[in-house]
Parts: C-alpha cells; sequence; structure tokens
DNA sequence: GCAATATGTGAACAACTGTTCATCTGTACC
DNA sequence: GGTACAGATGAACAGTTGTTCACATATTGC
C-alpha cells in the first residue's frame, strides 16, 4: 500500500483547507503580471519616480535634477515603468514629458503609504 | 560668474514644477520603507503566500503542499514577510500558523489586482 | 533519554537587477 | 547641411535575490 501519498510521503496537511485555498488562486499569469506591478513599483528610484509623477508631469531631464541622477539611469527606468503602464509619456519637440497612466497607480501607491505610516 | 549653475551645468529644467515636487517629497526613510514593501510584495511566491493567507490561516507545510515547493524555501520567504510585517506568526505545538498582519495588506493587494485586471 | 516531526537558518550558487558608459536617434535652430 | 541638445538603448559590471542543501532547534510521544 504504497499508494497512500497523503499519509507516507506527505507530511500532515490540512487537506481541506488547502483545497478551498487552491480552488480560489488566481492563474498564473495574473498573478505573475500581479507580482511584477509590485516589483516595479519595488524600488527607491521608481517609487520616487512614481510619487514624483503623481504630483506632476515632468521630463526626463526634470526628474534626473530632481533625483540628483543621470538622464541614461531615469530613461531605463522610465522604459521600465512605461512597459508595465504604469506611466506614460507625452513627446513635445525634443522632450518628453511623462505621467501617471492612470488613477490606479495613484491609489496603489496611497494604500502602501499608509500601511508604512500608520503605526 | 561660475556660480550661476542654473545657466551653465544643469540643462533646460522647469525649475518651478522640480521645486514644487522636491517641497512634497517625503523623507527618504518613508520612501525606503514604502520601497521594500512592494518589492517583498513584487515576488511570484510570496504574492501566492499573502494571496493563500487572504483567504486561510495556514502552516508552512500546508503552503508549501498548495505551491508545490520546499519547506525550507516556504520558511525562508515567510521570515522576509514576517520582518516587513506583513505577515504574523502563532505557534501551535510543533505547528507554525501564518495569517496576514493587518488589513492594510489585504487592501493593497487588492488594489494591485484591479490594476492588473481591469483593462 | 531517544526518535520523529515541523520549522528555522547559514552558506553557496545561479539568475537577475540597476547603474554607468558609449553610442545612437530624432528634433530645433543656425 | 551641420551643430547642439533631449532622450533612448545595448553592453557590461557589481551588487542583490531566491532557491537548494545541510544542519540546527524545538516540540511531541515513546
Amino acid at each position: 500500500m504504497e499508494e497512500n501519498k497523503d499519509v507516507c510521503e506527505i507530511k500532515f496537511v490540512n487537506e481541506d483547507k488547502v483545497n478551498k485555498v487552491r480552488g480560489l488562486l488566481k492563474p498564473d499569469d495574473i498573478i505573475v503580471r500581479l507580482a511584477e506591478t509590485f516589483k516595479v513599483l519595488g524600488d527607491p528610484t521608481r517609487t520616487k519616480i512614481i510619487f514624483a509623477l503623481s504630483v506632476e508631469e515632468l521630463c526626463v531631464c526634470d526628474i534626473a535634477h530632481l533625483l540628483d541622477m543621470s538622464d541614461s539611469a531615469i530613461s531605463h527606468q522610465l522604459r521600465i515603468l512605461r512597459n508595465l503602464r504604469l506611466v506614460k509619456c507625452r513627446k513635445e519637440g525634443k522632450m518628453a514629458y511623462y505621467s501617471l497612466d492612470d488613477h490606479h497607480i495613484n491609489e496603489l501607491f496611497d494604500r502602501g503609504l499608509e500601511h508604512v505610516t500608520e503605526r
């Protein structure tokens, strides 16, 4: 009877609880996109960029000046934020003005700030 | 007059906008903690753990079983989540039951899910 | 005490990340 | 056209991250 894996190979597990959760788990691609979104917000430079853009539309060199970093570094980060649709870009002559892509970002950011500051 | 950096060394910048944002920027330690919180949520394994714990209180081996990963890997991740106060631990005999630390986490998670799924 | 079990933890390793540097594209003005 | 400037991008490098493995700790039941 070495078939009975619930007893032999798997340690004690609350099968009913686990199955309940398993039934509710989101599809893998949703989880991955969600994790990617959080990860992108999880770098201090990008966190600051998002905050800055929640206040004002800014161009690359504005942000670089504000955060005392190179234009190149900021441009790289903005591309990452653009790819995840967290910010959008508006070209005006030589300048590229960036702003938050939608209101969800602002709310998400505020909730995070709440969690960190309230305590 | 090589003091006038606004003209000589810095490229064109919307000084008023930048100064406005600079005045509103949160202190560095707040930003860093905020970024850390997002970063911790930004790994698929931890994202799944947080989701699972938003449904049920679970022990280490429950989660390991659910996600088909080693107990050790889950334990490591849980420590990271514990350190950031995203989950809390309740010992019962040999078992360690984990659950979300407070309601903020759930809300933060739901906002993220909203952003990812709505579109 | 001893064996079994559930979890915790340090070291180590491959994989990934953020910045810098050099270079490229595209626009504005002469 | 040519020069100057804002921004974009690929390669490369150091630093960080997540998992595995081996072992440690702590609790239970004999």
